[in-house]
DNA sequence: TTGAAAGCGCTAACAC
DNA sequence: GTGTTAGCGCTTTCAA
């Protein structure tokens, strides 16, 4: 390290004023004399000096930063494809605020005391945002009931919490009507894990869709996987295996309807000749496949962005108007069910 | 917030001690009495005390935190498909030692002094992974010159910088020499963007590949391109209407092959039986179009774990051995070639 | 308009 | 073994 730290007394004595004037000289007091403001800019830029913000973080108690906590259930966390576009919406956020953006993978149940604490309280961080995982997680619990600044991802029925969320309901009812609508009847759904909200939402929405047109719920055809595209295929496979007789698939998301529809090409089932598949997400995969993907769109993007919005507007005392946030999604139609018309 | 902080102090005067005994003791240093250890830490976890890693730093001149800086340059910095895994790789190390992940985009020039500065200098972090962009950036210069610990993703010729590599050249020569070895003589090569060392280097294997073989190099086969999807089809695209005459594309990354592979599909030229295709980076998405992408697989998980490791040593002290660190690549095939050995 | 001084929470010499 | 003290770099009363 060739470069000496230069901190605000260097300035101080090379401007031949005190450390408390450099310090409002730069943060444009309006105390401050214009010439003895000019005296320290020049001395500040002369030694390259850049306040150090560790010693700003003490002294003021807020740090600028604030951390995106992602479940580590998960091998993939950050390969999920809709992660990028979290962050993206974030980061962009944070880069117009000059706010930090710090990334952990939330702690397993295990090292709670150790690693879960270390985020939460040490104090590096202004506030988080945390997203979604399982129903069951006991860590995220803590973390919003700390008092902590959090905005959810997802639901959460707590009253100081910030939250961003996706009509999953929704959209599960509108890609299940569509099926109904292009004249399927006998339609699978490939479920997340029922102990995370979005698998438990979006089955809602495909029984309520059934309901409202009359269609008999038939547990038979409803698969709990893991939103891998390997359990997809495994799904599909699995259909196939117990004979079940279907026209049509609902997939919790793009991942498991791309994996069902590699399992139907290699079997020779006709996409959508034989069975028409939805997903949920619309990840740029979903294009490139073949048949292309009908799905669900959801703004991942407008999301982060929406989420890191609030959470600034919160921690600078702004009157945050909406605790809850719906983000709406809509319906994208391509090539796998058949239909050329919404 | 309901919970007031709980500092060393009132750790130290629950206990009766003083604290720098707190400190001593809650850090496992030998020399406090085992007895007072245990009544120290009786108190802190009475208390639930935390400490306060912003006071920690200002004091050790260290933070624990290192910095990942993405280039800005293009739109989808996040969406890039490598980014997750190299993200996937550090966040392993890191968590495995206790450091914590800042995530940055790397200033435009635009605004260097202040954005730049910034993340350079303001001591939050003791480190930096730096991944590769145009070989013109000029902040990412300063940034390796300013002493500042640094781990380069890329090439970088600079004494007192740590690299992490691919070898593109090799990589681009096995893709090219793998189309050779099927009977291709027209061999189109879509570049990435020619000041991105990426770019260069791949070129450079291509061509490499062709004097090997006593193929004769065609300026004419060549396309600048930016690594999009998008730009991948257009490259197909104007070799149509160039009426250019070639049997194979080599494309510098997968992205753009799959682009180009939609212009094949669409306009019904066979995919291996008119051209083959060969792709670089073996992302997810190669996996899913059809025909599935032959591909040179690049470590990505892997070379982000090495670069946060050779940080993390360096900054511990450790001496690194390997200043240059080159991570190999290697063939994949599937379908988009038309040959099933290598 | 500027300076002196206190103190944010912590650790590390040094004393005892 | 444990306590006293100083000080990391900064901001912010309070006095001058």
């Amino acid at each position: 390290m060739k470069n000496f730290t230069v901190t605000i007394k260097d300035v101080a004595s090379l401007a031949n004023v005190s450390t408390a004037t450099v310090s409002l000289a730069l943060s444009g007091d309006p105390r401050v004399n214009v010439k003895t403001k000019k005296l320290v800019e020049e001395a500040a830029l002369k030694l390259n000096y850049i306040p150090n913000e560790i010693g700003r973080s003490l002294r003021a108690k807020k740090t600028e930063t604030i951390s995106f906590i992602i479940p580590n259930t998960s091998h993939h966390v950050f390969t999920h494809p809709y992660f990028a576009q979290l962050l993206e919406g974030i980061n962009e956020v944070l880069d117009n605020h000059n706010y930090n953006l710090m990334l952990s993978t939330s702690p397993s149940e295990k090292d709670e005391s150790a690693a879960y604490n270390k985020i939460l309280k040490n104090r590096r961080t202004d506030g988080i945002i945390l997203s979604s995982a399982s129903i069951h997680d006991r860590n995220i619990l803590r973390m919003v009931e700390s008092g902590f600044p959090v905005v959810y991802l997802g639901k959460w029925h707590h009253d100081n919490v910030l939250t961003v969320e996706r009509d999953d309901i929704g959209g599960a009812y509108t890609a299940t009507e569509h099926l109904i609508r292009i004249g399927r009847r006998r339609i699978v759904h490939i479920t997340g894990p029922l102990d995370h909200q979005e698998g438990i939402d979006r089955l809602e929405g495909y029984k309520k869709a059934l309901l409202d047109n009359k269609i008999h719920y038939d547990e038979a055809l409803i698969i709990e996987k893991d939103f891998s595209r390997e359990s997809g295929y495994e799904a599909a496979a699995e259909l196939m295996r117990k004979q079940i007789d279907y026209d049509a698939v609902f997939a919790g998301n793009d991942l498991m309807a791309i994996g069902a529809l590699k399992f139907y090409k290699e079997n020779k089932i006709s996409v959508p000749g034989d069975v028409s598949v939805v997903g949920f997400d619309d990840i740029e995969m979903a294009t490139v496949v073949s048949p292309m993907l009908t799905t669900i769109h959801q703004p991942m993007r407008e999301i982060g962005y929406k989420a890191a919005e609030k959470l600034i507007a919160f921690l600078n005392n702004q009157e945050v108007k909406e605790k809850r946030t719906i983000m709406s999604t809509h319906l994208i139609i391509r090539e796998s069910c058949g239909a050329d018309m919404p």
